[in-house]
DNA sequence: GCCAACGTTGGC
DNA sequence: GCCAACGTTGGC
């Protein structure tokens, strides 16, 4: 796949679910859970070499902290059909499945964190959903000359 | 803990 | 199809 294909994307998890430390010591995960359809379609529409920024939410303080890499797409979320699981879906079909999710590889951390509140100095939420208030999507694409930006700057650091 | 901004649900 | 009520997310 060609360079000018790549997308990237911004993946939020709460660093005491799963941080940036869990993907570098597992090398690879699922990203499961996700229970949003406009997420959910940001999801599916990844294609594997794409790029996303790992992102800690809930955390002091909120800000993107790593870049990882989409390895694998549309794959079936396993706990939607888990009755113990706190993602279970009733509604869900094996034979058609409602929650797919993709596979992700750790490629780097960064030395400095870019905080939302340097996000939100440096970009309008014109420019950047992320910085757009009332944005709840755990899930959502970057533009790719912001994406540019923000790799230049967070590898200088 | 508060609350803004959504998304979902269900009565009609 | 409308919309009020409710639930969730996540910054502050």
């Amino acid at each position: 796949m060609s360079d000018k294909e790549i997308n990237y994307w911004l993946m939020k998890s709460e660093p005491d679910v799963y941080s940036i430390k869990d993907l570098k010591n597992d090398i690879e995960t699922l990203w499961d859970g996700i229970r949003n359809y406009q997420a959910r379609n940001f999801m599916r529409s990844m294609k594997v070499g794409d790029r996303a920024f790992f992102y800690h939410s809930n955390t002091k303080p909120p800000g993107i902290v790593g870049l990882m890499e989409i390895i694998e797409t549309k794959l079936v979320d396993p706990y939607q059909f888990d009755e113990n699981s706190k993602y279970y879906d009733k509604n869900s079909n094996r034979n058609n499945p409602r929650w797919d999710c993709v596979k992700t590889k750790y490629l780097c951390e960064f030395q400095n964190m870019m905080t939302l509140k340097q996000l939100s100095e440096t970009y309008t939420s014109e420019e950047l959903t992320l910085v757009r208030k009332g944005n709840r999507l755990s899930i959502m694409p970057i533009q790719i000359n912001i994406a540019l930006e923000l790799l230049a700057k967070l590898k200088k650091d």
